[in-house]
DNA sequence: TTGTATGCGTTATCAC
DNA sequence: GTGATAACGCATACAA
């Protein structure tokens, strides 16, 4: 009573703007009012309108549209305890190395699984060392209702911080301790490389070189064991292993470092398609052609790979899909705190295109 | 007094933990008690410590590490009505052909802003059409301070919705409309594209050819402007143009068209680094030599174009310095509000590399 | 410098 | 079905 009249008696709205903006948006009350119901039914019939009148209903619809009004988000999530958000973590890092070429599609993904929901996703790129402290306060917080963490570094032990945190949180790639109730999507990538190396060894060739992804992400890890067992069960020995850490460049130093020492190679499997571009174009450049002379298989099978020269010939990567799944997953354990879904994997794929094509004189021979 | 009453009687804190995950989190009530102040100090020793005495502020600060305490995110942005977070907003059709190789970067940028502050950054996708108007909702409903806009189609007038609406937001990249208070970082692609020409042009080129980025975007339009009106200047006419979506794929359709229908073309002047490695591919597959026979130049020097064979001469789009920028503005815009900064353009800058080379013929003949 | 009192806008609990 | 009323956790004007 005393509130409504305070209100009404603080001058005319449209007359003394408050700040330099706007009017003040419109209250609960502000809509209560205008629609003629309590706080209490205004408030029923915003939120799904059970127990609320047909007419009542109506009235506080219209008034809804007549003002513009807007729930106040602070004031709904410090009743109810929910943020209606939850956050990207990713450690910066990965961001320039591995999520670069991903970072559109993961987005895509989460937002896919996000949109039919009222849920706004926070991106939190955390610093090495101390910063991870900070994030992981906000984390835990209560700034979000739950968390998406990429990163495929060995990082200190943020999985258990959160996994203990009580925070429901998916990891997109498997994290490098992940043991207990944690749970994530991830590509079988040991397969992935198996594939290739199995592909490689079909094709006749004999001296096959790694350019491997950085030792400290677990996809990366798996990918080269799976192509060096692969290599092994078709009778064959690694010729020659490079590390370069997902890039282009660094794909073309480690191709000639990999040339200097082993110039008898005969196909290469890159641990990304980003490198293979650099293998491709050093392999050019010295006038080795592919794939006559040399098979190349790259990995993730990103936009890139059909456009190269020859097309290259790739293992996929769903990354889409793991995102969507990722997101999907996060929400489900918000709605549904406690279960500790298992590990979703989605099995590895090999896409073949000219990069190992087979060579004009052995499809001479086999006709 | 009687609610701290009902707070002791309330049973025993550590036994009845609430949630099935962990203990209530403490409140400022919590802190002032273990602090021995009122919640009035408590708060004030929090926020910058002003007007509190140094034991206060030094019993607050123990009481702080000693429970944990983390302010609620919500109840603060009830009372300051500043939410401490921004929002990204990109429309969708960007994200896939615009955005894709710049989303790592933007966000990095952005991040790299925003890194001594409490703010957080919201990604805002909105789907063409109806969801516009969802977005804009979102963005005048209070939920965030301001907004960082990435967008360079011809949207539905954004510009002018969002700068009547009162919310701090910056463009990156100028918007279709932009005029009145309008704020944007933008890089000067139309000297871009003229700095490609006089390139083209002093190399003696005579049949130069076009692959443009979608009409319908600021950046592709103002480059293919510059490009001309540069050729233009140089007595050159445009040797066939077509238009593509700024991917490597549409790159290399818009090559083949170009090829078939100007069979003479001598230079290529690509909107996008992505195209031009789709036009160095279909060059390569059609056994004309870069930059031997043609010239290639591509825009935004794209990591990739110091890895393509061979590598690639481009202008350079500086991407983090202006997502920096944006957000810095936004940031001070924020603070002071009310201030329309003038746009800021960033000048163009050619980056030589061997696409444009100057061919063997031609050297020799100088020698 | 410190504490008291009030309000921010919403949901949830209960009587009606 | 409806409407008072009490939290939710914090900041702040004001009195002390």
């Amino acid at each position: 009573m005393v509130k409504v009249m305070t209100r009404i008696s603080t001058g005319t709205p449209d007359a003394a703007p408050r700040q330099g903006s706007g009017k003040h948006s419109p209250t609960l009350e502000d809509l209560a009012a205008a629609a003629g119901v309590s706080r209490s039914t205004a408030s029923r019939a915003i939120n799904g309108g059970n127990r609320v009148s047909p007419e009542a209903l109506a009235a506080v619809d219209a008034a809804v549209v007549a003002l513009g009004y807007t729930p106040n988000h602070a004031a709904r999530t410090l009743v109810t305890r929910r943020t209606s958000s939850i956050a990207l973590v990713i450690p910066e890092p990965d961001i320039r190395v591995m999520m670069d070429p991903f970072f559109a599609v993961v987005i895509t993904g989460i937002t896919e699984a996000l949109r039919e929901t009222d849920v706004q996703l926070v991106l939190l790129m955390s610093r090495a060392g101390d910063d991870a402290g900070r994030t992981l306060r906000y984390l835990r917080g209560g700034h979000v209702d739950g968390a998406i963490v990429v990163s495929h570094h060995k990082t200190d032990s943020w999985t258990d911080q959160l996994a203990e945190g009580g925070l429901p949180t998916i990891f997109i790639g498997r994290p490098w301790n992940a043991g207990r109730g944690v749970t994530y999507v991830d590509t079988n990538n040991y397969d992935g490389g198996r594939l290739a190396a199995r592909h490689i060894a079909a094709l006749g060739r004999t001296h096959p070189a790694t350019v491997a992804g950085p030792a400290d992400m677990t996809a990366a890890a798996d990918r080269l064991r799976g192509w060096q067992d692969g290599l092994r069960a078709a009778g064959l020995r690694d010729n020659g292993l490079e590390y370069a850490d997902f890039t282009t460049e660094g794909g073309r130093a480690a191709t000639e470092r990999l040339l200097a020492r082993h110039p008898e190679t005969d196909a290469v499997f890159a641990s990304s398609d980003l490198m293979a571009v650099g293998v491709l174009s050093v392999l050019a450049a010295r006038g080795r052609e592919v794939p006559r002379d040399v098979s190349v298989v790259g990995y993730d099978n990103h936009q890139l790979a059909e456009g190269t020269s020859p097309a290259l010939t790739t293992v996929i990567n769903p990354m889409v899909t793991m995102a969507v799944r990722a997101g999907t997953m996060l929400l489900e354990e918000i709605e549904a705190p406690g279960t500790h879904p298992d590990p979703v994997i989605y099995p590895a794929e090999l896409v073949e295109r000219e990069s190992t094509a087979v060579a004009p004189s052995e499809s001479a021979a086999k006709a």
